[in-house]
RNA sequence: GGGUCCGUAGCUCAGGCGGUUAGAGCGCACGCCUGAUAAGCGUGAGGUCCCUGGUUCGAGUCCAGGCGGGCCCA
């Protein structure tokens, strides 16, 4: 058994840990060997592989191996299934862009076969990304046996349960006015909407109707002055007042509440009317496109008195609330619009122009005819395209749902099982979403996607929804073609079915959501029910999933609505939602911003740990976080490096002595030894409840403070134990007790740093023990003894005082000291000896005394206080003054302290002085240096005997040959021999055995060694001369 | 416009049952230590706890309103 130093480079370190990994075959074996043990199921939020990772993608993703980590070495088996999420429009437009395509049509015209091929490639291509990045971050999830959305079994699974939903009826085909993208040629689902909401800066344009019956005309306010062509009504509300008014010349009616905001103060009241009395008067169409029953007035009960003007521009082509009052009021559907988002021929004015490029010649020409009041620029959040950025149009279109809505209280009520982490997620904003459901919009007019299993007759209109491979087949009017058929377009599109009619069956051109796919993977990923029926039992619902907050309304609904609809039941228990990962400067990351931040780098210069660590470190899950390479420069010297040298301290001195840590004598502990321990399992027992609930910072600032007081306490305290000749019985405490001190720490790090937790664990195990950290045990709290750990805390914080005192007294450690009085709290007395020796030894003072209060160590310095004393002495301040300058501050005080008052004679007066005339400050007395911060202060005895400055000497000494051992190259172990001149001669004589055996020299001589290695010339105060050093095998061998 | 979170030292963040003098790490300054040494320790400077008002003997903390920022929704 041999310990060494760890690899200092995280690069390094990190390669060696994978490849023992990969050879021992790590993950898989703690799947293995917690087969037997309780399930913690765990789901995998597919990455859309359609990018490069980027270091904000790390964020879930630390959570997501550390809780696996950590329920596994606490006995779970949790089982890792990686995941791809594949299909959808990024990708298209990706594989579009690449091919130089610009249109549905081009892709139509190159064929969609290589389309879709060029698709899979790509997504292949980024899978493989993606998993190199998670191979190299340490994260174990089984890439091997992955489930990936486009594969056929997947794509069944999906029919399959498309089907059920369908057999629930709950599957439809609805005309709805649906967010749509005219570039890429599909309507969004409201969660893709959601994603691209942005501030835009529109038109806004009053325009007047001119009433049929009479000179007024009816205003209206847009800020789609290209929806006006398809204008078909008015709306207003009936029980609103409204006003026809008199501005420049002109006559308008408009709602009476928005007179004031849209006319100023120049509008004159001509009179008042109400809603009720303008429905179902005619104006004259701005554009006469519509046929009958159009241009008229007609009540609505959604009409705003907040903005506008209280009468609302209906085109029940644009808009859902038009669309529906378009039906109720049986108004014609005017739709010159066609599906790229250009005017038809139906609008000769801008035929073929988009519409957003024609809102200009529409505004020129209404001014042009007089209709238009006035028009200006707003600036209003617009939605657009979450992926190509056109901006969003609202159409009528065909389209399947799933009627969630049907399901709403059961979602609802599922998600009141749900643990939030944070809470606020669940009941706000997730739990908003649920309050104000729609139906899922789940078909999407494209072609790399999984299709929609619909088949619909060519002759009868009959329709079918197929739910397995095995009944296209058997529907098929050729099997042969259908069994083997890849599901995608457009090779299942050629599969044509029979209907009973007689004629055959087409399948409808949509492709699915694809956060259907994603969303169904608690069935899917097993290919349920055709497979995985017993997986499935087993694995629903997930203890834990975790993704970062963009995935509310994405991943998290679409997994909780499949789970409802096709199981009944919710299916995640914990989810941990992560804050998203900016830039230094703040920003989200994000490919657009161009601001993306390429993992692999960092990780290689500083390491994956030191980006883990600094990700689960710094703030909560849920916040956001700036990410740079300076914060994981910061997590790796403040936290990691200061573990490896801890264990480095250890390595060097067990190597020295042959250090076993199978050896079963343990030695005799010190208080020290029983103090650590204490400690370790103080921070055992808080480390698993803060991961129990959760809270992964909290776990991380104990193991922050842990560190700190095993590095900068136990080790620093400890080290002239590990100098001591031999192994004698206090030494091999030592050695225990750190030994075991860092194997726990080993296994608490395994789930935040499992690299560094392995490379420790590697070092320090013994034979018997498992041969990865990950593969053990997570340890147990043991032999707390908070009592100790209070009165160790007790000498540290005097130990930090009598150091001030020192820096105060500007006194060198270095030099001793006789004695520390601390003033005494409650409790000290029974602090042990040995803890008490602790702190002299640190403050290097003879003695410390515990004494009732400080104030002999401190004497009072009195000065007037004008501020009380100038209004009541009025011109004998100053003199006052002076003479209490004179007197001896100290029997001022007493006689203030006893009666209260103080008679100054000031030449022939004299003052009388009260307690708070006078001011007074405490300073230390001549030869003490008093430091005095609130419940605890202490007294340091400043004065120097000959004896103190000898040792003080001696100590000087013993550093300058250190020094010189140092400079000179030689190993701790090395005896010397050691040559004496000038000053040093003296305090090398009076001290020679002590300064032998701390400089491990075989001979010390009073003159210059003749054939020294290496001369250091010694100056520190009194302490002049020459020092020669010599190695002594060096020396044995030149006699000899 | 609605929901939600956030605003504390130069930076990153704790604290948040109301209660002495508001903390940590990093950075900075000064010093110490030197058999962990491309380490370690101490001390110090540095704050309008976003603003305004309220409740209270007392508010960084509770309440109301506002301002600024993020995310989500409309």
């Amino acid at each position: 058994m041999s310990f060494r130093k760890l690899e200092s480079d995280p690069y390094a370190r990190e390669q060696e840990v994978l490849a023992l990994w990969a050879s021992q075959n790590t993950f898989k074996r703690s799947l293995e060997a917690t087969r037997e043990g309780p399930r913690f199921v765990f789901y995998e939020g597919p990455p859309t592989a359609n990018g490069r990772p980027h270091v904000g993608h790390l964020v879930p993703r630390v959570y997501k191996d550390l809780f696996p980590r950590f329920k596994t070495m606490r006995g779970f088996h949790v089982e890792r299934k990686a995941g791809w999420d594949c299909h959808g429009l990024p990708v298209e437009l990706e594989v579009e862009r690449r091919l130089g395509l610009t249109s549905k049509q081009e892709i139509e015209r190159l064929g969609l076969e290589r389309f879709i091929e060029a698709c899979k490639s790509s997504v292949e291509g980024y899978i493989r990304d993606w998993e190199a990045m998670i191979r190299r971050m340490g994260f174990w999830i089984d890439l091997e046996d992955p489930y990936v959305t486009y594969k056929d079994p997947y794509i069944e699974t999906l029919w399959w349960e498309l089907k059920t939903i369908h057999e629930q009826g709950r599957l439809y085909q609805g005309h709805k006015i649906l967010p749509y993208c005219p570039r890429c040629g599909t309507g969004l689902s409201s969660h893709e909407v959601a994603q691209g909401y942005r501030l835009a800066t529109d038109p806004s344009v009053f325009v007047k109707l001119p009433l049929t019956d009479g000179h007024a005309a009816l205003l209206v306010w847009t800020t789609t002055p290209w929806t006006l062509p398809a204008n078909v009504a008015a709306a207003v509300d009936p029980l609103a007042q409204y006003a026809e008014v008199e501005a420049d010349g002109e006559r308008l009616i408009l709602a009476a509440s928005r007179v004031h905001g849209v006319l100023g103060e120049g509008a004159r009241m001509v009179r008042q009317l109400r809603g009720s009395d303008l429905v179902g008067r005619c104006y004259e169409p701005l554009y006469p496109l519509a046929s009958d029953g159009a241009y008229r007035v007609v009540a609505a009960d959604f009409v705003s008195m907040d903005e506008g003007t209280g009468i609302v521009h209906i085109a029940p082509a644009f808009g859902e609330e038009d669309h529906t009052l378009g039906r109720a009021e049986g108004l014609p559907h005017v739709q010159p619009v066609d599906g790229a988002g250009k005017f038809t021929g139906d609008f000769p004015l801008a035929a073929g122009v988009f519409v957003k490029e024609a809102d200009a010649r529409i505004i020129e020409d209404l001014a042009e005819r007089g209709r238009l009041l006035r028009h200006e620029q707003l600036e209003h959040e617009y939605p657009f395209c979450w992926r190509c950025e056109t901006p969003l149009l609202y159409y009528a279109m065909d389209s399947w749902f799933i009627a969630t809505t049907q399901i709403k209280q059961q979602l609802i009520e599922a998600n009141e099982e749900v643990h939030w982490h944070p809470e606020h997620v669940g009941r706000g904003r997730f739990g908003d979403f649920l309050a104000s459901l729609r139906d899922w919009a789940l078909s999407r007019e494209r072609y790399w996607g999984t299709p929609l299993p619909v088949w619909v007759c060519d002759n009868c209109a009959e329709t079918c929804v197929i739910g397995s491979r095995a009944e296209l087949t058997q529907r098929a009017t050729d099997p042969t073609a259908a069994a083997s058929v890849e599901l995608h377009r457009p090779y299942v599109d050629r599969i044509l079915l029979q209907c009973a009619c007689g004629d055959s069956m087409r399948r409808v051109p949509y492709v699915l959501d694809t956060w259907f796919d994603s969303g169904s993977m608690h069935t899917a990923q097993w290919h349920y029910p055709f497979e995985g029926q017993e997986r499935l039992r087993e694995a629903l619902p997930a203890d834990f999933i975790c993704e970062a907050l963009d995935q509310t309304r994405g991943w998290f609904y679409t997994l909780l609505a499949t789970s409802i609809l096709l199981h009944g039941q919710g299916c995640y228990r914990n989810v941990l939602v992560t804050g998203m990962g900016l830039d230094a400067q703040g920003q989200k990351m994000s490919k657009s911003r161009g601001n993306v931040m390429d993992p692999m780098p960092i990780a290689d210069l500083h390491g994956a740990d030191a980006m883990r660590w600094q990700i689960v470190s710094e703030s909560s899950p849920w916040s956001e976080r700036r990410m740079s390479e300076e914060a994981v420069a910061a997590a790796r010297f403040g936290m990691l490096d200061t573990v490896r040298n801890c264990h480095d301290f250890l390595a060097l001195y067990a190597t020295i002595d042959g250090f076993s840590p199978d050896s079963t004598d343990v030695g005799t502990p010190s208080v020290l030894d029983a103090w650590l321990r204490a400690r370790t399992s103080a921070t055992v027992a808080r480390v698993t409840e803060a991961l129990d609930g959760y809270r992964v910072v909290e776990a991380c600032r104990e193991l922050e403070r842990y560190v700190d007081d095993l590095s900068n306490w136990y080790v620093r305290l400890s080290r002239p134990r590990f100098w001591v000749e031999g192994l004698p019985g206090d030494k091999r405490a030592a050695y225990h007790t750190l030994h075991q001190s860092l194997c726990t720490l080993a296994k608490l790090l395994a789930p935040f740093t499992p690299f560094l937790a392995e490379a420790l664990w590697q070092s320090l195990r013994g034979p018997a023990a498992p041969d990865s950290v990950h593969l053990g045990p997570w340890p147990a709290a043991e032999g707390t003894d908070d009592e100790l750990e209070h009165d160790m805390e007790r000498i540290r914080e005097i130990v930090s005082l009598g150091l001030a005192a020192r820096n105060a007294a500007q006194i060198k450690v270095r030099q001793p000291l006789a004695v520390l009085y601390v003033r005494r709290n409650t409790g000290d007395e029974r602090i042990s000896d040995g803890l008490w020796e602790l702190a002299r030894q640190e403050l290097n003072v003879r003695s410390v005394e515990l004494v009732d209060d400080l104030s002999r160590f401190m004497a009072p310095q009195l000065s007037l206080d004008f501020r009380v004393a100038g209004p009541r002495l009025g011109g004998a301040a100053p003199r006052a003054a002076s003479a209490l300058a004179g007197q001896d501050p100290a029997r001022v005080w007493e006689v203030l302290q006893n009666e209260g008052r103080y008679v100054l004679a000031i030449e022939a007066d004299e003052v009388t002085l009260q307690s708070d005339d006078v001011k007074v400050a405490w300073v230390s007395k001549e030869g003490y240096e008093v430091v005095d911060e609130g419940p605890s202060g202490v007294a340091l005895d400043t004065r120097l005997d000959e004896a103190l400055i000898a040792e003080g000497r001696l100590r000087e000494l013993v550093h300058r040959v250190q020094l010189a051992r140092k400079e000179a190259g030689y190993e701790v172990t090395d005896r010397i021999e050691l040559g004496c001149e000038g000053m040093l001669v003296s305090v090398a004589e009076r001290f020679s055995e002590r300064l032998a055996r701390e400089v491990l020299a075989v001979r010390v001589t009073p003159e210059p060694l003749a054939d020294a290695e290496h001369t250091v010339e010694v100056s520190a105060g009194s302490l002049q001369g020459t020092l020669t050093l010599r190695r002594a095998d060096t020396a044995a061998r030149l006699r000899g």
